[in-house]
Order: structure tokens, then sequence, then C-alpha cells
DNA sequence: AATATTTGACCAAC
DNA sequence: GTTGGTCAAATATT
């Protein structure tokens, strides 16, 4: 269950990161807007100075609270950090993270590193080095689509297989292109559905689609996708789920390195939902050994190239405004359908990825979060 | 008949 | 030995 305890570690990670980024943002808001947070008019200059330096002085502490966790964290999933962060300048040291062999072990290290590359073997059948990426789906209570169609994608996918795994409720269904035969695409995708909140779906991406994408039979899928993931027991009722309105969020290893995090639409409850995979955020602050219990899902993963029609029409290479990059891209061998899809990921090491960890704190100026 | 789904078995990786 | 991913025969659906 390490890939588990990794995701949910990489869930938190982010969690961590926005928190950290709020309390910056409100810390700028603060010092470009110092009355804007004075709940009433000060009976000094003294004690509106003092109460906006205390304020600050909160804001600070979080951040760096925040951040610590954040670190904390990234150590529990091998990241390397720098002996001293206090003292390094990742300015000058760009960091650069990488997602080694190990499916989720996120590794920072400077450029110079070869741990990642020390930790690579050779990839084994069932590994594969097409890019990962999952979509974090939502199904909500209103809307009219239907859960099949909170699940479906522009892409028509056979199932081929479905496992109950250890320690989830839900079993996870397999599913490939449907196209595999005819074209070659190599294109598959998992399905599993949160333990800790039903109403969530985790669809885990592998590989591109080398198909046309115009040449998907929605219908005859959609169904089929969804049902899967209802375990026997509960295909008694079907309705258990309520007609969907789904917020979806990429959680991503792509390929330009940037986490991923998508809302669809409205700004989503990032908070709640990454906790109904991560299971509180308190889990991971402590060192409970029996933190492993936590979390059903595996590892992060997906296509961008798979991402919805009812999804915010972005390049999901290229996070706008709209939402958090903070995207992973992997690489493994995959020599198990024998098909070596073109793989629009070219420019990635194999075995690992890395990106500038720079990059991965960008995302925060645009994050939709408002307080 | 063609295509999709189900499901137990198989197998590679730990 | 256990687990996750895949295969493939049986079955269901169109």
């Amino acid at each position: 269950m390490e890939e588990v305890k990794g995701f949910d570690r990489r869930v938190h990670l982010i969690n961590e990161l926005l928190q950290g980024m709020e309390f910056a943002k409100q810390l700028r808001n603060q010092i470009l807007n110092p009355t804007n947070n004075s709940c009433s008019s000060p009976s000094s200059n003294d004690d509106y100075n003092n109460d906006q330096v205390a304020l600050n002085n909160l804001l600070l502490e979080k951040m760096l609270s925040s951040f610590d966790k954040t670190i904390t964290i990234a150590k529990k999933l091998n990241i390397q950090i720098p002996q001293d962060p206090s003292t390094n300048n990742h300015n000058h040291n760009h960091s650069y993270a990488h997602f080694s062999e190990s499916p989720h072990s996120l590794t920072i290290s400077s450029p110079n590193s070869e741990t990642s590359r020390s930790n690579f073997s050779p990839s084994k059948k069932r590994k594969s080095m097409m890019p990962k990426w999952t979509k974090i789906v939502q199904i909500g209570n209103e809307g009219v689509k239907g859960l099949e169609g909170a699940l479906e994608d522009e892409y028509s996918w056979r199932k081929y297989g479905q496992k109950e795994i250890l320690g989830a409720r839900f079993p996870r269904g397999y599913y490939r292109c449907t196209h595999r035969r005819t074209k070659g695409c190599a294109a598959k995708k998992q399905v599993q559905r949160s333990d800790e909140d039903p109403s969530i779906y985790q669809i885990m991406y592998r590989g591109e689609h080398t198909c046309a994408k115009g040449a998907h039979l929605v219908q005859a899928q959609s169904k089929a996708q969804f049902q899967p993931i209802v375990p026997a027991q509960l295909k008694s009722e079907p309705q258990q789920i309520p007609s969907p309105n789904q917020n979806e969020i990429y959680v991503g290893l792509g390929p330009e390195g940037d986490l991923k995090v998508e809302p669809e639409q409205e700004p989503v409850n990032y908070a709640q939902i990454f906790r109904s995979f991560s299971f509180t955020s308190t889990h991971l602050q402590t060192d409970d050994p029996n933190e492993n219990d936590m979390l059903s899902f595996c590892p992060a993963f997906g296509s961008p190239t798979t991402s919805e029609s009812n999804y915010i029409p972005v390049s999901p290479y290229r996070p706008t405004d709209a939402h958090i990059g903070l995207t992973v891209q992997t690489s493994e061998t995959d020599n198990n359908e024998g098909v070596s899809g073109p793989n629009s990921v070219t420019n990635s090491p194999v075995g690992d990825f890395e990106f500038p960890i720079d990059d991965l704190l960008d995302f925060n100026c645009d994050f939709p979060f408002e307080l």
C-alpha cells in the first residue's frame, strides 16, 4: 500500500501548499490594503499598528507552518530536501522534482543529482512509460447528465477487467481504448470509487490516445464505464448516487511536469475533495504509523489528452488561471501491449521526470480559492 | 452476428 | 505468498 500512501501524501502536500499560498495572499492583501482587515476603527494609531503587526505575524506563522508541513510531507515522499532549507536560495539552486521508477515517489533534487537515476531499474512488463494522469470526479446532487455522463469522456473505452483492491470498498475498473485493435491505441484508464466519499471517483489514465478523438462512440461506452465501479451489492440500487453534477479535479503527472488540479466551472471545494482522498489533513501531520489505512486509492496518473468535453476547455498541458497547475509526469516502459504509440511526451528522461520546482510554485498566483 | 461486459484465472512484481 | 493488472471464455447486449 505504499502507492496509496504516496498518493495521499501528495494530495496533502498540495493541500498544504494551497494553504500556504492562501495565507500569503491574505498577507499580501493585508500589506497592500491594511484597513480592509481591520474590524473596526482603531482607538489609536498605536493600537492599530499593533493589530496590523499581530495579524501580519499570525499570517506569517501560518505560512511558515504550512510550508513546514509541506516539507515534512515531501520528506515522507522521499523528496530530497536540501539540507538546510532555510538557507537554501532556491532562486539560484534550481530544484527539480522527479517521479522516479517508483511510480509515486516524488523526488526533488538539484539538476546534478543522480538520485533519481540511481533508483531506476529496468522496467518490467507491467511497468509503463506512458504518461500517467489522474482525474478526480465528484458527483454532485444536481445536474441532468447522469452518473455515466460524469465519468465519460470524449473517448470510447472498453472494459477489460475489474479487480477488488485491498483495503478499498469498491472495485477498480480497468478500461482500454476501444480502438486498441483497429488503431493500436494504447490508452487505458482505471476508475476507482472513493471509500471515504462514494460520490468521488478517481479516474486514472495511462497512456495517450493514438486514435482519432472523433472516432469515439460516447453512448455505448458511458454506462459501462460506471457500472464496474459499483459493487455487486449496490447494483440493485443504481440510484444510490443522485443525478450528478460533477466536480472534477485533475491531480496528474503531466507531460509538462506540473501537478495539475483542475476544477470544473465554479470553484470547487478543493479541501473537501482532497480530504475525501486524504482522510483529513491531520493524518499526515502526525507520524502515526497507522496512517496506511487511510486511503484506498492508487497513485495519480492519467492522460492530459483525455480531458472531458464538460471540462473547462483549456489545453491540458498549459494550466490556465482556471486551474491549479502542478502536474508531474512520469515515464515508464510498457512492453505490455506491444504498442508504442506516438507519445507527445518526449523530453523526459527514461524512468523519471524533471521539472523546475519554481514552476510548481507558480500556480499559486491564480488559484481560484477566495476566502 | 458483432460487439461489449463479466469474471475467474493467470502472471509479473513485490 | 500477496497483490494488482491483464487475459480470455462465457455471457449479455445491440
